[in-house]
DNA sequence: TCCTTTGTATCACGGCTGTGATAAAACGCA
DNA sequence: TGCGTTTTATCACAGCCGTGATACAAAGGA
C-alpha cells in the first residue's frame, strides 16, 4: 500500500490551520476554502483527509478538548494529598489555570473554545462534545475543591468554581484590557485560598 | 408627509424577529432573508428600515444591551443603604440576577448576548458595544459589592463577581441540565451572602 | 514495467449571502 | 382627483459556501 505522507500528521496540519483562521477571524470565517488557503493546501487535498466539513469541525473541536483534558489529567495525577495547605492551593491554581488564557497556547484554546461552545448550542454535530467538556470541567473543579478543602464539595461550591473559571477565561479573551492574565490568575488564587 | 406605519415600531419588530432566529438557530443563521421571513416581511421592507445588514446587527445588539441596562439601573436606584444586611444581600442578588437566564426573557437575552459577544471579538462593527457591556457589568458588580460589604471593593473582588455572573449565565444557557435557574440563583446568593 | 493505491488539483452545480437598481402599490395631503 | 412620499415587492448580480465528479500526478509493490 503506497503511502508517502503521514495522514494523521496532515490532518493535524489542517486542524492547526483551522485554529489560526478561527482565532484570527472567528469561527464564522472558517470554511473549507479559508482553511485550505491557510494550510497552503488545495481544497481537494483537505477534502481527501476530511470527508465533509462537519467532520473537520468535529475533529478540530475534539482535538482541542483532548489537548486540554490531557494537561488537566497530568495536573490531577500530580496532586499530592500529603502536601501542606499552601502547596495544595498552588497546585489547585495551576490545575485550573490550564483552562485560563495565561499564555498564547491557552489563549488560542479558550478563544476557539468560546466560538465552538456558542456554535455547539445549535449544532447537533458538536453538542455532545460541548456537554462532555462541561462535565469534564465540573469533574476537575470537584477534585480540586476536595483537594483544597479536604472535604467532599457540595454542588454549589463546584458550580461556583466552574463558572468562575469559565467566566474568567472568556472575559480574559474578550476583554484583555479589563482582565489581564495576571489578574485572572490572581482572582482564581484568591477564590481558592479563601476556601483552604 | 404620508406615514401610515410607525417606523420605530417596525424596526423593533424586525429586531424581535432577529432575536427569535438567533435564539432558535444561532446568530450564524441570521441573515436579511431569514429575519425577513421570521418577521413575515419582504426582504425589501427590511432593507427599507435598515440600510445594511451591519446596521441591523448593531441595532439588535444595542437594543438588547439597553434593555438589560435599563433593568439594572432600576435595581441600582432601588438599593436602600439603610436596609439590614440580609435585605441588602437579597437586593444585590436580585440586581445581578437581571443578568442571569432565570426566565424566558432573560434566557433569550443571555443566549443572544453570548453569540453577539463571541462575534464582536472579530467584528469591528460590534466590538465597542461588547466593550461597553463589559464595563457596565463591572460597574454594576462594583456597586453591588459596595452595597453588600459597605466598603470600597477591590479589583479582584469585582472581577470575581463579574466573571462568576458571566460564567453562570453562559453555563445556564449552554448546559441547562447542569445549571438550572434555581442553582444559578443559589450560587449567586451563596457568593454574595459569604461576603456580607 | 505495469498496476493499484494515494494524493493533488480543477470544474461545475445548486444554494445561500448582501446589495444595487427598479418597479409597483399604498397612503396622506393638496 | 391627482401629486408626492412612503412602503412593499422583485429582479439581477457577484461572491461566497459545501460537495459530487472527474482528471491527473506520484509512488511503491507485483
Amino acid at each position: 500500500m503506497p503511502r508517502k505522507v503521514d495522514a494523521a500528521a496532515r490532518r493535524q496540519e489542517v486542524v492547526a490551520a483551522l485554529y489560526r483562521v478561527a482565532v484570527r477571524d472567528g469561527l464564522a470565517r472558517v470554511s473549507l476554502r479559508t482553511v485550505a488557503d491557510e494550510a497552503r493546501l488545495n481544497i481537494g487535498s483537505v477534502r481527501h483527509y476530511f470527508d465533509s466539513q462537519p467532520e473537520l469541525m468535529r475533529t478540530a473541536m475534539r482535538t482541542m478538548l483532548d489537548r486540554v483534558a490531557d494537561r488537566v489529567r497530568v495536573r490531577l495525577t500530580a496532586l499530592d494529598v500529603a502536601a501542606p495547605p499552601r502547596a495544595r492551593v498552588a497546585a489547585a491554581v495551576a490545575l485550573l489555570a490550564e483552562l485560563l488564557p495565561l499564555d498564547q497556547t491557552r489563549r488560542d484554546e479558550v478563544t476557539v473554545f468560546l466560538d465552538f461552545a456558542a456554535l455547539a448550542r445549535t449544532s447537533p454535530e458538536l453538542y455532545d462534545l460541548a456537554a462532555e467538556a462541561a462535565a469534564g470541567t465540573r469533574g476537575a473543579a470537584r477534585r480540586v475543591l476536595a483537594h483544597v478543602t479536604g472535604a467532599r464539595p457540595d454542588a454549589v461550591a463546584v458550580e461556583t468554581l466552574t463558572s468562575l473559571v469559565d467566566g474568567l477565561g472568556i472575559n480574559a479573551v474578550l476583554h484583555p484590557d479589563l482582565v489581564t492574565a495576571a489578574r485572572a490568575e490572581k482572582v482564581l488564587h484568591a477564590h481558592l485560598a479563601a476556601l483552604g
